[in-house]
DNA sequence: GCCAACGTTGGC
DNA sequence: GCCAACGTTGGC
């Protein structure tokens, strides 16, 4: 199993939201980094649990857990014309971007910040830290992962 | 609202 | 293939 995570603008899109989606499930839709593409591809698998970052926010941090119910596939927000997410470039027989749905496996109890996630040496060596990282989908460390978790 | 960091675009 | 210009991300 992989471990993951993924970044979303509360404002926008927030753990509440995906809580309150039908059966907690949402499409994860509107990748449009090829190296966030690349990791659903290659990486993600059924069933790896990924970690729900809330970036843009006051304060950004880790808020929740979710898990991976469908592998990639296309992305169909890349078609629709009348989409922000529309690619003029892409065509269905060869599209450029993917989508997986994510099901929520819950919220935690309080948000791990960023700024608390920077104070631990153990993981410093996390993307998500590294200055400068703009990726929204990025694979995590299951020990980061767990101890993530265990900050609760 | 600012701005550093980074990815993409497009002219050459 | 280089790289300047531009747009976006995202913390602060």
């Amino acid at each position: 199993m992989n471990y993951w995570l993924m970044k979303t603008e509360p404002d926008v899109y927030s753990m509440d939201d995906m809580l309150a989606d039908k059966n907690q499930t949402t499409v994860w839709e509107g990748i449009r980094n090829y190296q966030a593409r690349n990791f659903m591809r290659d990486g993600m698998k059924n069933g790896d649990q990924v970690l729900i970052y809330h970036s843009n926010a006051k304060p950004p941090g880790v808020i929740g857990i979710a898990e991976v119910v469908k592998e990639a596939y296309p992305d169909p927000f890349q078609f629709d014309e009348k989409s922000n997410y529309f690619d003029p470039k892409s065509s269905k027989d060869n599209p450029r971007w993917l989508a997986v749905d994510v099901k929520a496996v819950k919220k935690l109890d309080r948000l791990i910040s960023l700024t608390e996630l920077k104070e631990i040496e153990a993981l410093a060596d996390m993307r998500l830290i590294q200055r400068g990282n703009r990726l929204s989908v990025m694979p995590v460390e299951k020990k980061e992962f767990d101890l993530i978790v265990a900050l609760v």
